[in-house]
Order: C-alpha cells, then structure tokens, then sequence
DNA sequence: CAATGTGCTGAAATCGATTCCAGACTGACC
DNA sequence: GGTCAGTCTGGAATCGATTTCAGCACATTG
C-alpha cells in the first residue's frame, strides 16, 4: 500500500495538518516540527498523492492533449514539446487520438474532464459550436485552429502557401494542383484560402483535387487525378500526402521534379530523406506546442490571455521542385 | 461548476447514496427510484467523477504508458495502437516522454503511480533494479524488454537479425558493419546478440560501430565510420539510423545499394518511401501495443498473467539491399 | 500581575463518489 | 392482527489531502 499523509504524521509525532503545512506553506511550522516531517518524508519515501489533493484545491496538476492521428509524424513533435513544457511547471499529460472521427472528440473531452486542469485541442475536428459548449468548464486552448472565445495557436499556412505559390511561378509554372486535406479540417481551409488568393494574383491556374485522407495512402490515391490534371505542379495539404503523391509519381514513371513539382506541408521529420527531397512549408511544431501550454498555464491561473498567436512558416526548398517542362508534358494531355 | 452527484440527488428528490446505487448496481434499487434517477442524470447531463471515485474504489481507468522518445516514429505507432486497445475498456491513457533520459523514468513512474492502474513501459532505459522497485505497487507490463519480474511483449529481434543476416549473406556479402543504439536498451542488446550469432553462424565479418543516437543525426554521424569500415554492407540499430546513413551516404555519392547495402529495423511508417527504398525487419508495432494492453488488463484484474509474449518479426526486402560489389570498393579501402 | 497579542498546533469540515449499516416499509403467512 | 422475511432507502463512514477555526502556550506590555 502506497504511504500516505496518515503515516508520515504518525512517524512524526504530530497531526496530518501539520505535515500537510510543513509542506505546502514552510513558514507556518515551527523550524523543528518542519524538520521532523521532512525526516519522516524522507524515511518513508512519501509522495502526496495528487487526486487526492486536486478533490479540494480542484487542480490536478494535469492538462489534456487530444489530437486527430497520433500516426501523422506533425503531431507527435507538438505532443513532446507540450511534454516538455508541461513538465517544466510539473504538469503531466494525458493523451486521447480521435483516429480522425470528430464525432469522437465532444465525449472524449468530456470524459477527461475532471481529470484535468485544462485542454490543449491539436487540429480538433468538431464542430464550432460543440467545442464552444466547453467554454464554460475547463480552460482551453486550440492549436492549429481558430475557435471563438478560445485562444488559439496556429501557423500562418496561408502565407506558407503564398511563399509555395510565389516559389512555383518564379519557377515557370502556371497550372497547379492542390490536394485537399480533411474537410474537417480548419488548417485545410485556412490554406485552402491562402493558396486560392496566391494563385490567383499571380494569375495562375488552379486545379483542386477532392479531398483527401492527410496519410501516404491519401496522397496515393491522389496521385492519378493530378497526373491527369496537366498540372506540372503540386500542392499538397501536407507532407504524407505530397509523400504519397511522391511515390505513386515513381511508380508510374512520372519524374519529378522534370514532369511535375510536388511541394509539401509542415516539414515532418523525414520530409527531407526522400528523394527527390521535398520543397516543403516548415512550421515551428515544436513552438506550437510550447506556446500552446504557455497560453494554457495563463488561462488556467487567471490571467486573461484571450490571445491568438500566430506563428510563421517558411518554405523549404529542397529537389522536389523545379523549373517547369524540363520535359513536355505528355501528348495525352491537353 | 460541474454537476455532482447531489445535484442530481436533489432534482430526483432521492439521497446521493440511491443515485449511486441507482447507476452502479441498478439491480438493488426499485425501478420507480431508478428511472427519476435517469431523468435527473439525463437532464442534468451529469458524469461521475473518476476522480473522485477512484479515492473509494482504487480504480482510476488509466493507464500510465512512459517511452523514451515520441519523435521516434517507432512509439507513436505502439502508442496509438495502446489508445484504441484502452478505450476499448474504458481506460484513458497517460502520457510521458522521458527523451531518453534513464534517469526521468523513475521520477515520472512515482508521480503518475496514484493516477494508473497499471504501467506500460515501452523500452525503458532504467536499470533493472530499478524498475522492479516497483514490482509491488502497481500492475506493470514491460514492452521491448524483459524484465523479471514483468510480463513483457518483445519482437524477436534475434530472429529478425538472423533474417537479415541470411539476406546479405545470400547477396554474397561477408564484411557487414552495425550501427549500435543506445546502449541501455535492451532491444540494441537483444538484437546485437542475434547478429553477432547469425554472423559468426555464416562465417561472416562484423564491425560494430560504437553507440549511435537512435535518430537521423545518429546515422548521420555513423556514416564516415561504416564507409571507412569498408563493410559492404551495413545493418542499423532502428530505421532512423538507417535513414541517416543513407542520407549521408548520398550527400558522399556512395552509392546505394551498389557501393553498400543498408538494412534498418522497425520498418517506420516512411522507411518503404524513402529512395532507395529501405530494406528493413518489420516488428508487428500495434500488436505490441494491443498485447501489451490486454497483458495489462489481465494483471488488473488479478488474472495472473505473467506471461512473455514474443512477437514474430519479418524482412522486408525493398531497394536499398543488393548484390555485394555490383561496383568495387573504392581503392582507399583494404 | 493581568491583559493583550502572536505563533503553532490539532480537530473538524471539505471535496465527490461509494459502501456499509440500520431502519422503514411492504407483503405473506399463521 | 401480529410476526417475520425481504426489499429498498437514507445516514454515516470512508478514501487522502487541504484548509478553516478554535485553542493553547508563551512573550510582551502597561
């Protein structure tokens, strides 16, 4: 059995209030009885068991992460800097992946409630108005998403896709394909917009290809409409998808970047291990993640902190991209 | 504020004790009572507290699950597999990044310990005298290491060695170089072993290649060294290293896989994307972590349990593998 | 020397849910 | 109609830590 308030005290000589003080307001004990406690605590390894404290402060020192897909390589480089930064004011985590269903996100929440002291919501795929049913109970903060009245962290993918954009028609290209990430997803859109305006102030032509699931298999599945879009360049929602779009581009004999561009989204960590390499848009994931638990920390001690941070992004350019028709499109193609 | 349970007392016009029972054992309560229990609880939208609950019961319906490093490919797939196993029973999970720091791992076990039910370790770096520290506090299962007196789900590793090994030998290789990981994981020692056997079984050459960080920069770093090994070919610790070898090894123009074959293990989720594609050991990672759940789960429950699962693992053949010497070694090289 | 104040301490209440126990009520049976 | 068994309910105790409150001991001051 763990050891608990009741045993230090006995091993003191004094009462559980008193060790409850010794620990928690120092000054309030006299000098020797605060010794005692300590001598006890150090003797019998005892550790404050944190439930339950948070039953009467109502703080369990916990914050809650939910995000859409563990799987995608974007998601566990903001979950370790959360990590990290939580840990720093001794806030632990708990983690819930909705497997990209937003029907699951609303009871998920819900569930983790009580546990946590505040909501830290990766690229949450519900709907506007049922996250703003939260926004009474626990604090909250969105990443990678806007959702009033909660603060909100995201990355500036519409001017990621202007310097993408301004990177292909310097390049020769003036027919380009995008494929669509979740439609569920707030970040698709915001880039969605970005791209749209880009491209039609450089007076290029935009082809959207559906929608896509943001894995390899999404951007595989892609990959035959934008050989038959005449594109010779291609957007991805972001870098599984441009990965897929990549490796159906091979096996098809496709070159790139001779036949077709391919610029990804978010810069993962292998993004620059494939070959060709792959021009992509980084975004600062491991800031997103620290910001996010900052605002969080503010939000949970009071301070008002209604902000909305909005990161920069930058575009990487690697061998994935290239000047256009280094070779003809072919024949088949208008 | 959140509904409590005497909230929900008063609006049925019941005691809390009744709507307890009324939830937890229908049976014991008169069906009249049970249904204006029901329509409280609906209308109220209330949700018991585990928190709370868990004082009395003892059961939080979590897992605590602690890894070395979220930003290996590697943990997010066993993670997120551990997620959909739990949630299929009700368990929610705990999350902690120890970013390898073998020194972490106890700290964080004890904190999170009044919050679980149960542990799962993925490939603990702490010592085992450490860990069984805790062999009486809570349910723990070990996953890709053995430690007594813990239940574990491991790969084979040796076995995937020794697949591996019979691959390159097959290919005419017999000067093969690896890429040691770190050196307190057990998975490194475990697959180490099984090549050095399957080596010397072939009578083969083998140049260990000190301790690498199980990351691209680890690979990156190795490189110089394999090339200057003059090994034909080269088996990583995991598919990081791997990726970083081959990364490295392009940046040189050696040639892969004519100048040098390179095998990973792990098969991440990018390693068949990568060019040339990577030739790894697959390790069965959702089944590790759906096994490790149910292990778990059984342990909770005073099942006994104690059981060592081993999972099969199995070579994946892709391009980065090919016959030895296709092109000489460089003349530099003995 | 009494009155007032200060510094510490322990008992008790609290958080929300659960469970044990005693008592109230119903129905059956003699 | 009275007794007994059985069903159901509310009150109280419980979990572990925290906080409030009252009281004790000692020191200071008039």
């Amino acid at each position: 059995m763990a050891v608990t308030i009741k045993d230090v005290a006995r091993a003191a000589g004094v009462s559980a209030s008193s060790v409850c003080r010794a620990l928690a307001h120092p000054g309030q004990v006299r000098p020797e009885t605060r010794e005692r406690v300590e001598r006890a605590v150090r003797e019998l390894d005892y550790l404050p068991n944190r439930v339950a404290r948070s039953l009467i402060t109502g703080r369990t020192a916990n914050i809650g992460v939910v995000l859409p897909d563990l799987a995608n390589p974007f998601f566990p480089t903001v979950v370790k800097a959360i990590q990290t930064q939580a840990r720093r004011f001794d806030y632990a985590v708990f983690l819930s992946d909705t497997d990209e269903d937003a029907d699951l996100e609303v009871p998920l929440i819900r569930a983790m409630t009580p546990q946590v002291d505040g909501f830290l919501l990766c690229s949450p795929r519900a709907g506007d108005e049922e996250l703003r049913s939260f926004a009474g109970e626990r604090p909250i903060v969105v990443l990678n998403r806007r959702v009033t009245p909660f603060p909100s962290v995201t990355a500036d993918g519409a001017g990621g896709m202007r310097q993408a954009t301004a990177h292909l028609h310097a390049l020769g290209h003036r027919r380009v394909a995008y494929v669509a990430g979740p439609r569920a997803s707030w970040s698709h859109r915001q880039r969605l917009r970005g791209l749209r305006a880009a491209v039609s102030s450089y007076d290029m032509e935009l082809i959207e290809i559906g929608s896509a699931a943001p894995t390899v298999e999404g951007g595989i599945a892609a990959a035959d409409p934008v050989v038959a879009s005449a594109a010779t360049a291609v957007l991805a929602y972001n870098d599984l998808i441009a990965m897929g779009l990549l490796n159906r581009f091979r096996a098809r004999g496709v070159a790139v970047p001779e036949r077709i561009s391919v610029v990804g989204f978010d810069d993962i960590l292998l993004a620059g291990l494939v070959s060709p390499a792959l021009t992509t848009v980084a975004i600062a994931k491991e800031q997103i993640g620290r910001a996010g638990v900052d605002l969080l920390l503010d939000l949970m001690s009071g301070r008002p902190a209604a902000a909305r941070r909005v990161l920069p992004t930058q575009l990487i350019v690697r061998g994935s991209t290239g000047p256009r028709s280094s070779i003809r499109p072919s024949p088949s193609l208008a």
